[in-house]
DNA sequence: GCAAAAGTGTTCTTCGTACACCCATGA
DNA sequence: TCATGGGTGTACGAAGAACACTTTTGC
């Protein structure tokens, strides 16, 4: 039997930390999971975490476990919840605080670093270790909530992205399909999307060179009047055209974020 | 010093459970204190709460603790927040886990069992001991965040209320003014109340004998003319006015609350 | 060229908000 | 009788929801 040196004159529960972190590809809503090396649990999948040091707060107790164990570095979490039911954990009584995260798709990729450290589409989740269904279960429920007012779906893109995109992602989140109409809309409205100008080089080589009447592409129906318009016209008005290649990006506009968070008044009704 | 007989391989922080209890005299919100009756911080006040036993969980523990110290015996608290800094209390390593809850008013009578707890309006609630300031300004957070979508402020009320007393209770958990039109627009329409029908013994006698004619109210705008029109009527069609009298009062629908939780669909925007 | 996805405006309805007067009660 | 508080309806504006067609792109 191991030496016991921590003594105290009333029992004392364990504590841990765990941490949801949630991931999106672009079409399905991801969690990471690790495959635990020893028991309890040998071999199950659960969420990242482990006990608390005596020198760290619960939040910083789940980021250090996460880096830990899945070499992710991020920088916000949120809890959301105590896990204390008195058989939750085989070994002892653990009492375990529970964090959700949000990662970016490119911080997925480093999510590699970890040997058994492992993305899975929420509908391919496995059967967790302890009651990490349960707390999973939970997550999604809070993140269904908070996303209506915090702009959080945004940590899970890139530094860019399209319209198409953001909505996939709330829809992945909340389970509904959202009119594209009056997504763009909203989240225009809400003034914290920058409309992202597209590096000169990514515009395929003909617009610098032709236009388009703007009146004439009610009459346009078909490509060849397409084309016999571009070449009718002259005038170089095509900054506005330009943009309109594959897809419009745009980028997050982290001071209105902060005003957002300051006044407490970000809402998305859906 | 006093024989240590929980040992553990690694050091483990101690947790208890604190519960903030809103209650409500029909004007002020107001919340339960106990003064502590040995240190750290002896003679401050606190939340009731204390330390959770091996087998019980969180919510379990929060619930005893309350019974014990305030003598209230509650059947819904509501996990918050836990607090974790590493020297929150001078003692040990101490994680709280921490509720709120809401009494009615006739609790609130209730409280007195025990000697050294006392109601305090929140404007007049002293520095208290550990990070329980912090801790209250949470509370208070995510009560005013939680009352927009579950019909919480009714547990702060009698069996039966009027509409300006639910009103005002909405106003002292948010620190806003509502249009009382607008308030009982509102609170109507989210079919949650019922109206419940004054006893015959608490109407005023009068009522059993007259009536009006709804037609001539308009008309009748001295008491001298109201009296006559009273006696004018021989129909009695009562029970629209005999329910008018000192305020109707108003109960909570429990069936209607339950169908809400379950499909997550209360949400009151103000 | 064909199919799939991106981009764009308008209308209708719902809901929130602002607002004023009468009646009942109790001091 | 007077002051306070309870009870009621309407009109306006903002925002959500429903809806179709053109352009662009990638296969």
């Amino acid at each position: 039997m191991e030496e016991k040196k921590f003594c105290y004159k009333y029992p004392h529960p364990a504590v841990t930390t765990d941490c949801v972190v949630f991931g999106f590809d672009g079409r399905e809503l991801k969690v990471l999971l690790i495959e635990r090396g020893v028991d309890p649990y040998k071999g199950c999948w659960a969420f990242p975490g482990g006990f608390l040091n005596m020198d760290e707060n619960a939040t910083q107790g789940a980021l250090r476990e996460l880096a830990e164990e899945t070499g992710l570095k991020l920088e916000h979490i949120k809890e959301f919840g105590t896990f204390s039911d008195v058989n939750r954990d085989p070994r002892e009584r653990v009492i375990s605080i529970a964090f959700y995260a949000l990662a970016k798709k490119s911080d997925v990729k480093g999510g590699d670093d970890a040997a058994k450290a492992q993305w899975f589409a929420l509908n391919e989740v496995p059967r967790l270790a302890f009651d990490h269904d349960y707390m999973l279960r939970k997550a999604m429920q809070k993140l269904k909530e908070d996303i209506h007012f915090e702009p959080i779906g945004f940590d899970l893109l890139g530094e860019n992205f399209t319209m198409p995109e953001l909505q996939r992602l709330y829809e992945a989140i909340l389970g509904v399909h959202f009119d594209r109409r009056n997504f763009y809309k909203k989240m225009l409205q809400t003034g914290i999307l920058d409309e992202v100008e597209k590096p000169e080089d990514e515009r395929p080589a003909f617009f610098g060179e032709h236009c388009e009447m703007r009146s004439m592409d009610i009459g346009a129906l078909f490509g060849g009047a397409t084309k016999e318009t571009r070449h009718s016209c002259p005038t170089p008005h095509l900054d506005d055209d330009s943009r309109r290649k594959k897809g419009t990006r745009f980028s997050f506009n982290k001071k209105r974020y902060d005003q957002f968070k300051e006044d407490n008044n970000f809402r998305l009704e859906f």
